[in-house]
DNA sequence: TTTAGTAATAATAATAATTACTATTTATAG
DNA sequence: CTATAAATAGTAATTATTATTATTACTAAA
């Protein structure tokens, strides 16, 4: 494992992730790196991307469609809203008693878990609403 | 949504399914259905695999890599191998209770969840403490 | 401060997974 | 049977991601 160097580029997509909500793809986090640096490859973000993984810093959420990142390190659960596809952040706190549940009737060892709860979003459902009244 | 005609390729893509607890990829199927039908096309299988996702009758399961299909649709959990990349079944029952707590401080309708496990799987676990030992 | 070493980069090519297209075949309703 | 339309095989195209390589930019030590 060779040693970490610093690049401004990993720096600013570290940042760019810290400061949303949205979990963005790799192509969202180029597009946006873009505008700072306008000649960043996308091979750059997704190494970076796999890199800042890797060690810790951010997760890479796989979901149907291409991968999102997400630098909330908190451990939470998400949403994914089943017409614009949104992922969103669950306030709910990690059940971490569902591991020692599941590990009741199993027979490998578990060392985590994640959830992922899916529906409407409340934007999509405001939506929906108004065009019902139409 | 035009009528749906039956296909043997079809009935046997699911058949094959209903029969393995691993969970194959699209290609997995599509080198077992070219023993019963030398000639059929990968688009097939992914376009039945898609179908029969979309009316019910399995389930497609996105993961890093290839995305799975499972024919059980008993509501289970699944356990992810970060060794051999394995997926699983788990016993643990689903704990619908999940969407009601999820549910109090979220905005949008939540109408289902999947939970994932992750660790090492007996079989991986048995062969690391065989290399300890040598 | 140079300078040597090596990680990171941009640009591009390559691969993997999946979807789209099209002429032909096959299931099925009449 | 026969007409219709869905399904197929074969192939091309697209999307997401990873690999390659020559060049650039950190960093530590002279």
């Amino acid at each position: 494992m060779p040693a970490l160097k610093y690049s401004r580029q990993r720096e600013s997509i570290k940042l760019f992730l810290m400061n949303r909500k949205d979990h963005p793809t790799a192509d969202m986090v180029y597009v946006n790196m873009r505008e700072k640096f306008p000649h960043i490859s996308l091979g750059t973000v997704y190494r970076n991307l796999s890199l800042l993984a890797e060690i810790g810093e951010i997760t890479k959420i796989s979901t149907e469609g291409p991968d999102r990142f997400d630098a909330n390190q908190n451990p939470h659960y998400h949403f994914i809203c089943r017409r614009c596809q949104a992922v969103l952040d669950m306030a709910l706190p990690l059940v971490k008693s569902l591991e020692a549940e599941a590990a009741r009737d199993f027979d490998g060892t578990i060392q985590s878990h994640t959830a992922t709860f899916y529906g409407i979003c409340s934007h999509c459902m405001e939506k929906e609403t108004r065009e019902q009244n139409n």
